[in-house]
DNA sequence: CGGATTTTTGATCTGCTTCAAATGGCGTGG
DNA sequence: CCACGCCATTTGAAGCAGATCAAAAATCCG
């Protein structure tokens, strides 16, 4: 029923790679996204009207535009578009044109290549920007898709990049962001090239539980947005990995996981492992 | 003599991590760079007094420019800067106020981490803007090293910034610059995370090839400006599976290759190897 | 020319993948 | 609310692509 979920093929898999199925999109996937009436509503009193109201202010976009100019911006955002788990905000092809604030739940973004492989390429929690793929050649490269029931705020880009071009501090604000993308990706090659197994997890976990942390919310037990498929494919390791790693990071007692629930019982520990990549 | 070169240590160097040197500094890699009486110098005939003139005018930054702003754009950038082989044009930590785009020779960036591990993240050639990375928190990210002698005109990044809000067109640029910088980096995870020595090395190569050809140069016969060891350390792999790679390629009639000098005889069997991934 | 570095080739080793199968969770429809 | 079936996760066993170790050969560069 829901889209074809991403399967991990690394290393080894050069036999497998030429019955690999087409993708194929099947009509019940479509995403619903905007205006959808299946999509889950969102209880009434967390809708907020403006950004300044908003708990995630301080990660988010505006943070960078002063009020006097933060009127302008308020107006073009279009806030709290729901949409439903495992459906897609954007897919690759599809035409740019806004950039995304995630406020609740988390996405995942992927691509397809050629022959038919996928790669994930972020996930996304919230008070982060996703959609800036596109940028380029005005149409979206990547695939985003929801992890869970998530909502979000669409920040319509001529409108942003024309603000942008009054308030320096919003363009600045702008190019950090890609600048911050691209660090991330680095970081990612460097994980992928040059750690085992059990340290790109370490990091992975990490990392996701700093971004918890940013949220004020606990960063030693969460719940993981995200399948061990997922961080399989993500980290370039197969499923099976993951889920051993997994497995003797709880017999080491450096946490427990159980099925997506996971408490970090020493951090300490998970760093050194870590090597501190992050 | 020169900065000790990245080595590649993938996949199971575990053992060895802990006991990897500490990054030195020595006194005598400092990166001439800028006004150095010993770097080489360029034929006088080479120089261009403006951008309208240089050979890589189309693939270069000043395109999304009109002859009316064009004016400005062309007083603040500084021409053709020789930087000698092996030198750093910025350290990562350095202060960031200038963007780069490589005229002639070829550059490569990388980051090391916490404990000492080099990644290289890009290599540069003719036409390529390099400095993104520093868009973010103010100083360099990454490491950049010429691997040629190499020329670069440098473009203060205050003006541009200025210029590129009264000119939509060159913030667009500037935006879809570092977006296609996102687009490179994930298709190098994917490159990593999903296909083998051969598929890597062979899309690699054609990577390579292309650059070539986008400026006007043979696309089947080149130089390679990189070390076997450059290209293992990108490609995730140790140098020993590169040139036996390279080996490999050469036995089947693929390719050519006496020491950088390459000769791709079969291209459509070095695309088939690659399955198209680019 | 001579030391240092890079590249190549061979032999061996291993971490992770692949294959296989059991178990557990979860949503759906009756 | 429960039974069914599907998918995700886990665990075990075996195989392999590529890493590591070692050493020769080629290239670079002062």
């Amino acid at each position: 029923m829901s889209f074809a979920s991403v399967e991990s093929t690394a290393k080894h898999a050069v036999a497998r790679q030429n019955n690999v199925k087409p993708v194929v999109i099947k009509s019940s996937d479509v995403a619903p996204v905007y205006k959808d009436p299946n999509s889950f509503s969102a209880p009434a009193k967390l809708l907020s009207a403006s950004c300044e109201s908003c708990a995630l202010y301080s990660l988010c976009l505006p943070i960078s535009v002063n009020k006097n100019a933060f009127g302008k911006l308020d107006t073009i955002i279009q806030r709290r578009k729901p949409v439903k788990q495992g459906s897609h905000l954007f897919r690759h092809g599809d035409a740019f044109h806004a950039l995304y604030v995630v406020r609740t739940g988390c996405l995942k973004t992927y691509t397809i290549s050629p022959d038919g492989q996928n790669q994930i390429t972020g996930f996304y929690t919230p008070g982060e920007v996703l959609g800036l793929d596109g940028l380029n050649s005005s149409y979206h490269t990547n695939y985003a898709k929801t992890l869970e029931n998530t909502s979000i705020c669409k920040i319509p880009f001529t409108e942003l990049e024309k603000l942008s071009r009054e308030i320096p501090s919003l363009q600045r604000h702008l190019f950090g962001l890609m600048a911050r993308e691209i660090e991330v990706d680095q970081k990612l090659i460097m994980l992928i090239n040059n750690r085992s197994a059990d340290q790109r997890i370490a990091a992975f976990l990490l990392n996701i539980s700093d971004r918890f942390k940013n949220r004020r919310l606990s960063g030693s037990s969460f719940r993981l947005p995200m399948s061990r498929g997922d961080i399989a494919n993500y980290l370039g390791l197969a499923v099976e990995t993951v889920s051993r790693v997994f497995s003797k990071l709880q017999t080491r007692k450096i946490l427990t996981a159980e099925n997506k629930e996971v408490t970090i019982l020493d951090l300490v520990a998970l760093g050194n492992l870590s090597n501190n990549m992050q």
